[in-house]
DNA sequence: TGTAATGTCTCTAGTGACTAGAGGTTCAAG
DNA sequence: CTTGAACCTCTAGTCACTAGAGACATTACA
């Protein structure tokens, strides 16, 4: 049985973030010590490192509800997890493509303006105040 | 002089957001008429799309209101500008680093798993609780 | 056993960039 | 002059935490 810090250290997750969870219901309130500490085992510990590792892979906390809440359930079809996985997959996609546009719009906008000028004439926000000069959507 | 209203339609800012950008700072706090309504004119709608068109590249209110302050100041160097710009287009690539990791990885898991079985077995949920099994940081 | 340092507790409030809703007022059309 | 849409302010909610206050618990060492 370890304390909440320690856990802390070995999950890498923040020992408020650790509390916050549990008020969220992705972690099972954990057992206290008698003067009202939390302590936790192993299987505590493999739940929050569950946890951190969907949330480094960017799932939400609702996402990982509904995960945690199949492999509670060792015996049902695991076809909504792969369904969960694969909407983050298609978000993941979504936002590189857009960032990606972002980012080509960004490299036009620095390169003409070297930085040297005066704001009146500067190309930067020239860009910024006319989207008529913009190359594509975005 | 048009209302809010109009100004949302011409902008496709909503109205709720153009009255908490005036909050902000980032829009001067508009006329009003007798009844106490807010009236823009040309300028007012050529701020609120420079304001639009930043955000939608990804600059953050903070970014914005340097990149006014300098608009209205046409005399100073526009280095400020370029520089915003600059990590403005750092930020992005590393997010597009980071989201281009996360899409491997989410490929990989969701490949390995066809969603036919049962949770207990399931590829995605295991690679979830074990970090071992991914083939990189992310 | 005493004490001091560190860790933990709960609670409230703040972050960014909005969004939603309540309850009331003003405007423009007919 | 009425009606209904648009507008006003204010508060609270979103997401996933983070920060801080003030009080209590545990642990290491003298």
């Amino acid at each position: 049985m370890f304390s909440i810090g320690e856990l802390s250290k070995r999950t890498k997750v923040k020992v408020p973030t650790i509390r916050y969870y549990e008020e969220m219901g992705l972690l099972a309130e954990a057992e206290r010590t008698s003067g009202n500490q939390r302590r936790y085992d192993k299987a505590g510990l493999q739940r929050l490192s569950f946890i951190r590792h969907a949330r480094d892979l960017g799932f939400s906390i609702e996402a990982i509800t509904s995960l945690i809440e199949l492999q509670d359930h060792p015996d049902r079809s695991c076809e909504a997890a792969t369904d969960i996985a694969l909407s983050q997959l298609s978000d993941v996609r979504a936002k590189i493509k857009r960032l990606t546009l972002l980012e080509k719009e960004l490299i036009r906008i620095s390169r003409a303006c070297d930085g040297q000028g005066v704001s009146e004439d500067c190309y930067v926000l020239a860009s910024l105040a006319d989207h008529e000069l913009c190359i594509q959507e975005h």
